[in-house]
DNA sequence: CCCCTAGCCTACACCCTTTAGGTCAGGGGC
DNA sequence: GCCCCTGACCTAAAGGGTGTAGGCTAGGGG
């Protein structure tokens, strides 16, 4: 019968959807094949090992990422262009969970050079094109950008904002706020780190 | 002989060592085992079982943060006290990575309640202290600082900025610049994302 | 019609976790 | 002073995960 003709594409697909049901640890060559009603050993001729399972999800999920990404922006700028794209990542995190952990790995050097992952610093770049930002500065935006989004959301995860008082939801909009302000003040480079002599 | 006693903190200390210099993952009760130079099994009179010796890191990552950090701050205040936090992250990630990634796994609830995580807020606050925020505010610069430091070493050890241009350093440099403008200029609470009417 | 290839299978070697139960040495009670 | 008891480490073993070697079968091309 053939049943199920098993590519690469498909076994990473359901090591994505275990990962995102029971977490990402959760995902063993063991637990994937068995969800394909396969035996292990089978699954080798379609994934090199461990490793490249996890390297596949994360280039998925990045795939998926951009995908909400490029939607969320779309026809925006400014700060609902910022709204769009935090929002995009915060979403993700949420219904992707399993998805979002395979990101915050060390991956391969494949996932980095991927469409997906040059198409997510475009379309950063472009959400802050809305704001007037030296050319030079673009890149530390983004990068500060990314590490505040990444950040928060792991923390948040991580139940790091369970023990104090304001709901995460409070802190994420005033997250919001303080980096649309940010970028609107972008400080000049080097305006008190080497300053000249007082 | 009685060679070593073999406390759980001795395990731990162990472990950790193993971490920084292995990375978290090759924690496992065999190779901790094998550098005490005991059968695997002998630990779980000490530790009740891997989860639980992970959390030891944890709990001992958290104390060893908190110190760099009560000395990088001590005496400063303002965007000298802000450095010294940041600092103090950024060189106890380089300098002991196993026990830094120890700290962003979810860990069980002892490690939150301990004393370090406590002082490590209690820290944070106080050089929010040095900018003039609005008592209700704190907290959320609290978040955002957290949040921003920790996603910017995760995504600087994970490689994240090797693949575009300025290095890690110079952007390490105007994230503390943004950041303390930032706090310099917090946006008031809810300018445009809770308005009574207008 | 036969063979060859592709894809899944069984068998196995090895490692890690965790439990069960043995052994030995040193300290407290008699 | 002797005996027993407890604590710390040990061996044995089960269970599950990774990864390799090699077999079986079915369908397509010569």
């Amino acid at each position: 019968m053939t049943r199920a003709p098993l590519t690469p594409a498909a076994v990473v697909a359901e090591a994505a959807a275990l990962a995102d049901a029971d977490g990402l640890e959760a995902v063993t060559l063991s637990a994937v094949a068995r969800r394909l009603g396969v035996r292990t050993p089978s699954l080798y001729s379609h994934v090199r090992d461990h490793a490249a399972l996890l390297d596949g999800i994360s280039t998925l999920a990045l795939a998926d990422l951009t995908a909400r990404i490029a939607q969320a922006v779309a026809g925006r700028s400014g700060r609902a262009a910022l709204e769009g794209l935090l929002g995009a990542h915060r979403a993700f995190a949420r219904d992707a969970p399993g998805r979002w952990q395979a990101l915050q790995r060390r991956t391969g050097p494949d996932v980095a050079r991927s469409d997906a992952a040059r198409s997510l610093v475009v379309l950063t770049d472009a959400v802050l094109h809305g704001y007037d930002l030296p050319p030079g500065e673009r890149v530390h935006a983004t990068r500060l950008l990314g590490s505040t989004v990444n950040g928060y959301l792991t923390l948040e995860r991580a139940g790091s904002f369970d023990h104090s008082e304001p709901s995460p939801d409070v802190s994420w909009g005033r997250t919001i706020d303080a980096l649309d302000a940010l970028l609107r003040a972008w400080p000049a480079a080097a305006p008190a780190s080497a300053p000249k002599a007082d």
